[in-house]
DNA sequence: GTCTATATTTTGATAGAC
DNA sequence: GTCTATCAAAATATAGAC
């Protein structure tokens, strides 16, 4: 019988203690296998056994090996979003200089904390066929920096707010890919480009 | 018998024109399947019978799967660099802003072609075993950088050409992903970033 | 709910004929 | 040099016992 290769989304929410300890160690087991070998090496059979449970238990939560990455990489959208909002939320009692700065350190500790992780998963989403409620999570992380943006009149806030995004996450794979691990250092240099891009933009 | 799997490198230098025409065929089929469906649906059955050959003939020129990639990565690399070298040969009769705007000219350019091939390949390098002289390869584009930019008197040159290879590079990956086809808004913008970095990181 | 065992399919790689 | 045929290994996915 064949099965259905293009399923996704993650076969059902686990509301069992149990369950979700099972899930919680599937994905788990999952990232590091994407950390240590990259997206090839990812498969059913080894992220079950690295979580400790069984292929079928494995199955029972996740219809495919696609399911499980597209559930990891809704879980950091999500808690990328909670954070990035969190900053934005009282955004107009500062400069924008301060703005930018938390926001970035938002972006970098999200980052940061698993970088390697972060790529794959970025890289994943590429070719995988699109969640749209992660794509929807994507484009509140931009409008929420876009908000920001428009508050401070700068013009094409929605194209702005991708380009900065785009060259901080640029950056920072690159910074990540030579080893350098001077994380404020890091970011110095990436709120020179942020802000000299505005700047620029703007005048 | 177990084959190595970690063989990189092409087998050998096809020096025929029927074995070159079969060795471009099976880059291009590759290229092609990448761009289609991403990194996991590349395998050599399929690209050889895409490019019209058999896999037999496929193993006479690439070892395995993983050769075709550092292949095609070495080749699109080759071809910027001297296009890089090309452009930085006479920089010094020229503005800052003309020269980067150069470089970013033969970057979009390379970059432009194949988008989502271009990242496809970026993706695999982090993962894939690394061929020591394709990763010399990208030391020597960031060099060109890096010594136009210690002409100019830019302190951290080394750095600095990384961060704006990065910037750039995230950038073009987020306005391509986003559909944006408007190359010559979107060198501005890069152009935006970059020397604004540079000013600041110089102020 | 979970496991073991297993079928099915896909992929990697080679042998040997032409 | 190239192809066909085929093997061996790995990965997907499920059935059925507990």
């Amino acid at each position: 019988m064949s099965t259905d290769r293009a399923a996704i989304h993650p076969r059902k929410m686990p509301v069992q203690r149990r369950s979700m300890a099972a899930v919680d160690a599937i994905y788990e087991a999952s990232a590091r296998i994407l950390e240590e070998s990259g997206l090839a090496a990812l498969n059913t059979n080894l992220a079950a056994e690295r979580a400790g449970v069984s292929v079928g238990s494995l199955y029972q939560y996740f219809p495919s090996k696609e399911a499980i990455l597209a559930g990891l990489l809704h879980r950091k959208r999500q808690e990328l979003l909670a954070d990035m909002r969190r900053v934005a939320a009282d955004h107009r009692a500062l400069s924008l200089e301060t703005v930018v700065e938390r926001l970035l350190n938002a972006a970098l500790r999200h980052y940061l904390e698993r970088p390697v992780l972060s790529r794959t998963l970025e890289y994943a989403e590429a070719y995988l066929p699109l969640d749209q409620e992660t794509a929807q999570l994507k484009a509140e992380i931009g409008g929420e920096i876009a908000k920001v943006l428009a508050d401070r009149d700068i013009a094409n806030a929605t194209l702005a707010a991708r380009d900065i995004v785009g060259m901080a996450r640029g950056m920072m794979d690159a910074s990540s890919q030579a080893g350098d691990s001077d994380a404020s250092a890091l970011i110095t240099r990436i709120k020179a480009a942020v802000l000299g891009y505005l700047d620029r933009m703007r005048g």
